[in-house]
DNA sequence: ATCCGGCCGGTTTCAGACGT
DNA sequence: ACGTCTGAAACCGGCCGGAT
């Protein structure tokens, strides 16, 4: 296989399925074809010759001489190329993710941290709903847990977000600057109201989650957000709760073990890279293939 | 207990430098 | 004048220490 043919492969790809900027899919792409090229000199390339030498190589040596900053984004641009072979071919490249590119410990492991049953239930009994503090950030763990929001998007919840009689809910403002509009469960709603009705200040603010204490009735930010379910999951003893993506893993847990579509989940988690989803998902890839065979094709 | 702000690492995008 | 490509910026989520 040539290289030219392989970055082609790359190239639909990114366009594709990860959907990315055409800036994006070009810079990968030139990134990777130099990569290739000074891996494979011989030109006797195909992808399953890479090895982790190849890619230590290219860094200590080739790259010795850029700013750290330009390592960083070539670095980034090879692991997309790498994920991709994982994603597309099936080809399990461990050991070259697991290099230490600077990359987030969850992503490193290859494995998504998300919340067992028992811990998912421990941490929604940890909020004590006799006050409205509790009530509020309640309802905070429920918006992050059943829609799968990040932080972000929960601080940035408006009330004009709801259409309460079509009981959908429309994120705006997202990571990738598109707009999404969600189903409300019925539970998830039932515990808004309960907040707005019981709990939220009188303010002039249209935001959803305001602050209590100190500055009354302005918006809480995204670190407070964080916050209520940080100190809920120290209070419910969860060990090793790491922050709240992991309740946007557990939503996208429970909607694979439902039997939902990867894609319909990447769109519901606001992704535009099923690839992205795959990550999120994939300590369940192992077990449904035994357990349920929902999972959309069983790669060799 | 709650909140703020600064710092960090990772990813994607884009402005402008560069070569033709 | 125009297209290509690099490297910096923008954005995001996470962590932590200190203030209230």
């Amino acid at each position: 296989m040539s290289i030219e043919a392989e970055i082609e492969r790359f190239r639909k790809y990114l366009t594709e399925v990860a959907k990315l900027s055409d800036n994006t899919i070009v810079s990968q792409c030139n990134a990777v074809k130099i990569f290739l090229y000074c891996c494979f000199p011989e030109k006797d390339f195909s992808p399953e010759k890479i090895t982790v030498d190849h890619v230590r190589v290219y860094l200590t040596n080739t790259l010795r001489h850029v700013s750290n900053v330009t390592r960083k984004t070539i670095i980034v641009r090879i692991r997309s190329y790498v994920r991709f072979l994982e994603f597309n071919d099936g080809v399990k490249f461990d050991k070259i993710l697991k290099l230490p590119m600077t990359s987030p410990v969850w992503k490193q492991a290859g494995i998504s941290k998300y919340l067992t049953d028992s811990e998912t239930n421990a941490l929604l009994a940890a909020y004590d709903q006799s006050n409205p503090t509790g009530i509020r950030d309640y309802a905070i763990a429920r918006c992050l847990k059943d829609l799968g929001l990040r932080c972000s998007e929960v601080a940035r919840l408006s009330l004009n977000d709801f259409e309460w009689l079509e009981g959908t809910v429309t994120i705006r403002q997202t990571k990738t600057h598109s707009e999404r509009s969600l189903p409300l469960h019925a539970v998830t709603g039932k515990t808004i109201e309960k907040y707005l009705l019981h709990s939220r200040p009188d303010t002039q603010e249209r935001i959803l989650f305001v602050r209590f204490k100190k500055e009354l009735g302005q918006p809480m930010g995204t670190s407070q957000v964080r916050n209520t379910v940080r100190r809920a999951a120290i209070r419910a003893g969860i060990e090793n709760f790491t922050g709240t993506h992991m309740l946007t893993h557990t939503a996208a847990k429970e909607m694979i073990n439902n039997g939902v579509d990867l894609k319909m989940i990447a769109d519901i988690l606001g992704h535009e890279s099923i690839e992205t989803t795959s990550i999120y998902t994939k300590i369940n890839f192992m077990e449904l293939q035994d357990v349920a065979g929902i999972w959309p094709e069983v790669r060799t």
